[in-house]
DNA sequence: ACCTCTGCTGATAACTAATATCGTTTAGTT
DNA sequence: AACTAAACGATATTAGTTATCAGCAGAGGT
């Protein structure tokens, strides 16, 4: 009996198989990096350092490209917190992204889970034409310990 | 008596002085192209550029650093669209902003006033100390024309 | 009207995230 | 085992932005 992040992890493989890419020891390793770092948005650099411990013949333009893929496959969600880089996290493609609450005092991001854009996305699709197909939604304001200073 | 913008634009260089900034020539210019290129989302080079016609002396770092200030004082909303650049467009502050349909075909980005993010928010505040002061709100899809074909 | 002083400006160097290049290696196939 | 297109690591290059700095300018004081 497998666990659920190997199971996971194999049904990611199958998918790359797929769409033709080849399942190659630097894209296990960094999606397992993923699965290990869930909660974290990690920019490619930091995945990079990451890596530095347990695998530093890993170069970092691999790390670019490996992240740009999953990403495309909709296996890391992609996003910037106005920090001028990009960073990643595993997409949990149970129902709808989540949504990010970004302290402007500290920095610190947090996370709310439920969608609840059901009300909007449907008032844009009856008044105009456009098909949606995914969303971001970014809050911006004060975390508890800000806010209380 | 004067018409609309002029007044606008005197408001916020009141705001300028303010918060001791100065009202210098190349802030009056640059909020001015804003006003008449309402509904695009210009990036500095794009507002660089088109000063080149009336005024060829503003430096491009001087573009960079006006654009950064609105931003701060809330002139301006800065955004991106994903292609790693950095985008503004005069802030309505009648209510608050519209949302982004971004079509994932052309790239063509098109607009939805109706905010509808109450339901949302008061969840937030509900269930997270977090207190929420301003958001962001992208969707991704496709637009009519790259839907049909 | 002139001085002063500080903020602002333009030119350009420096920085940084990301991408392109290229010779070598390797996964998947025959 | 051999083959080949894909992927790799090292590194050069690009592109957007920010930092630096000498000169300018405009508001306030005299
Ligand atoms: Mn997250
Ligand atoms: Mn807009
Ligand atoms: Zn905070
Ligand atoms: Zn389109």
């Amino acid at each position: 009996m497998r666990n659920k992040v190997e199971n996971k992890a194999d049904q990611i493989y199958e998918l790359l198989k797929q769409n033709d890419f080849k399942v190659t020891p630097q894209r296990k390793v960094i999606l397992n990096l993923f699965f290990d770092k869930i909660g974290e948005h990690l920019s490619a650099e930091e995945v990079y350092n990451l890596l530095q411990e347990n695998h530093p013949e890993i170069g970092l333009a691999t790390v670019y490209r490996t992240l740009e893929l999953y990403a495309e496959l909709d296996v890391l969600q992609k996003m910037s917190f106005d920090d001028s880089k990009n960073r990643y996290e595993l997409n949990n493609n149970d129902i709808h992204h989540h949504h990010h609450l970004i302290c402007t005092g500290c920095g610190k991001v947090s996370e709310f889970s439920d969608d609840l854009l059901e009300a909007l996305e449907e008032q844009i699709t009856t008044k105009t034409k456009f098909k949606i197909m995914d969303h971001k939604v970014k809050f911006y304001g004060k975390c508890e310990s800000c806010y209380n200073k």
